[in-house]
RNA sequence: GCCCCUGUAGCUCAAUGGAUAGAGCACCGGACUUCUAAUCCGUUGGUUGUGAGUUCGAGUCUCACCAGGGGCGCCA
């Protein structure tokens, strides 16, 4: 919020370099990294370095600090400061509370959701997250992509770009067919009712079970994977109908995960067209065409003249003319510039061990001329595994479900609920659990570095307490319960009483960081930067809270309190709606 | 063999090349007649895997090594 404050005092420095014939340095500002003071902070080592590169004798730290206290003393006190201080070649510059307290207070109170909303870009993105597979389980592994891409979606478009979110499904492949084979010879006629997805990956597990008994019946499964080849109408039309019933599952899924796509993109749509694009690669000469003896494969370090290995070898399309994921995956990339040809940016939101395999396909991409392909950028995040390092699969059946992680989390929140807030109805005390259960489960897949992996556990993610997500809740709830029980509207203003307390100089301190911390995180696509400050900020809200009475507070502090509480309840509430978590009125 | 990621308190994790490496959990001890105790306060806890280098300054950058995980021509 005081980009403009501080290019004015860094103007005045760069005033100051020039008369003194002092060397240019970019001054790199922060926030004064201690609790309790506000205002903006520089170092002087660089400048003074570089003298001494420049020949000069001098001690770097004793030169710094001298230069902070000239600067400190050239600046004064700047309109709109307090002081200006110098320490250890730092330079402090404090805000003048008065001015800037009740600025980033009606800045809040004015723009409301809004806060923190970045200028509107005119840059147009698309992030593809949660790709999930039909016919298989819904498990904790699938829901990282799920929840990392979609709170990677919402920084974006608060930081001013236009998003389009995009699924995958996979819709076909080797696991449909054992599916579909499973579904026609033991389950014929049956239809889900309830809990589709858990329905339909226990018949995927039920398919592998009698596979690995039965190795011989794995013919059964060819056979049909040829019919599907054919396109046998009888398959299609089977496949077609037990497809929307996963992906009905899935949206309930995502309702209750409050995540929503603007475009779902099949696998079994690209099939065809990446073949297409495998032909052309042949006639481009960039595929080599081993087939009927071996696959089409692009030889990628060898086209770039590569000494080293880097990008090896990407098979395009199987010996006998099937489709692998690269194929598809080609097509894709493609089909996404071709609806929307002006995206600046098309991210993938897959884990890390496909690295390698996206490097491949933009390469090759980049070498078949499509200038979009340098546009694309994979972002790789580490998985949920299980402890022991247990990878969830859900063939061999290591998966916690999430329905029933979401069931349990569910479930604890509401006994909470029940205990503390009785006298609400059955049906809010419900909102207000999936609130706190959804947000408990997604807290800690956000406020950690991506390339990370997460262990689940049960006892830490059914864990409502610390750093989680119905702590910052919590805050919210309690600067509501203030609003409600002050009778009286938020004060249109009140003047700022000085001198603040600490708490509520922090306070006011990290509410008036949300706007750069947005651009900072999304810019880096890092929901962990949103995560931590909105967890920072509600620790700033309950130090004031036992710190600083507001209702009982004599007439001038109550309203000034008043307006800064409701000012924090609406950045908290941005920040937690950045994180796709619910802020629910009570807890 | 080549490449990528990770290594910070007992555990799970933070930390724009910058000031005193911080949180949570766990443990121990305190605070509800008060704006909701899903909270707060306090105590304990560190050779940032090891060794060098770059830099005024390194948990952060470079190199080597150690440990764990992952990837590498027809799996997805």
């Amino acid at each position: 919020m005081f980009e403009r404050e501080q290019q004015i005092i860094a103007e005045k420095i760069k005033d100051f370099c020039q008369e003194n014939q002092l060397p240019e340095v970019d001054f790199q500002w922060k926030w004064i990294p201690f609790s309790g003071h506000w205002g903006i902070s520089t170092s002087f080592f660089q400048l003074a370095a570089l003298e001494a590169r420049q020949g000069k004798k001098i001690n770097v730290n004793a030169r710094a600090a001298e230069l902070a206290a000239q600067v400190a003393a050239y600046l004064g006190t700047p309109q709109g400061f307090e002081k200006v201080e110098a320490v250890n070649g730092y330079l402090n510059i404090y805000f003048l509370q008065s001015t800037y307290a009740e600025q980033v207070i009606n800045t809040v109170l004015q723009e409301r959701e809004n806060f923190g909303r970045g200028v509107r870009r005119n840059e147009r993105v698309m992030v593809e997250f949660s790709q999930p597979n039909t016919h298989k389980a819904f498990h904790v592994g699938h829901l990282r992509s799920a929840i990392l891409g979609d709170v990677i979606s919402r920084l974006l478009d608060f930081a001013g770009f236009s998003v389009v979110r995009a699924n995958y499904p996979g819709d076909i492949g080797l696991h449909v067919i054992k599916w579909l084979w499973c579904y026609m010879k033991f389950h014929p006629g049956e239809k889900p009712t309830q809990d589709i997805t858990r329905w339909m990956g226990d018949i995927y597990a039920e398919a592998n079970r009698r596979l690995e008994e039965n190795p011989e019946l794995e013919s059964e499964v060819r056979a049909l994977y040829a019919r599907w080849d054919r396109r046998d109408p009888e398959v299609v039309a089977l496949w077609e109908e037990t497809r929307q019933w996963s992906l009905n599952g899935f949206e309930e899924i995502y309702r209750q995960l409050d995540i929503h796509f603007d475009v779902y993109y099949f696998n079994s749509q690209v099939e065809h067209p990446g073949k297409e694009i495998v032909n052309e690669l042949i006639a481009k000469g960039i595929a080599v065409d081993e087939r009927p003896e071996g696959p089409v494969v692009v030889k990628l370090d060898e086209l770039l003249g590569l000494k080293t290995e880097k990008y090896r070898v990407l098979v395009v399309l199987r010996s006998d003319n099937t489709a692998l994921y690269a194929t598809e995956d080609l097509a894709l990339a493609k089909k996404k510039f071709t609806d929307y040809p002006d995206l600046s940016r098309s991210y993938y939101v897959v884990d890390v061990r496909q690295s390698l395999h996206f490097q491949q396909v933009f390469k090759t991409l980049e070498l078949a001329g499509y200038e979009w392909a340098t546009r694309c950028q994979h972002i790789p995040y580490e998985l949920v595994i299980l402890p022991g390092n247990v990878v969830m699969a859900s063939r061999e059946g290591t998966v916690v479900l999430l329905e029933d992680l979401i069931r349990e989390a569910t479930a604890r929140a509401l006994a909470v609920v029940r205990e503390k807030n009785p006298d609400l109805s059955e049906e809010v005390k419900q909102k207000i659990a999936q609130a706190v259960g959804i947000g408990a489960i997604k807290y800690p897949m956000l406020a950690r570095e991506n390339t990370k992996v997460v262990t689940f556990d049960w006892q830490s993610a059914l864990d409502f307490n610390g750093q989680a997500a119905p702590y910052i809740q919590y805050a919210y709830v309690r600067a509501g319960s203030i609003l409600r029980k002050a009778g009286q509207p938020v004060p249109e203003e009140a003047k700022v009483c000085e001198p603040l307390t600490p708490q509520e100089v922090e306070l006011i301190n990290l509410i008036s960081r949300l706007p750069a911390e947005v651009q900072r995180s999304a810019s880096e696509l890092r929901p962990l930067w949103i995560a931590t400050y909105a967890y920072e900020l509600a620790k700033a809200f309950n130090d004031f809270y036992t710190q600083c009475p507001v209702l009982q507070a004599e007439e001038s502090v109550r309203n000034f309190r008043l307006r800064l509480t409701a000012a924090t309840r609406q950045a908290i509430a941005n920040s937690l709606t950045l994180l796709g978590i619910t802020a629910p009125q009570a807890m």
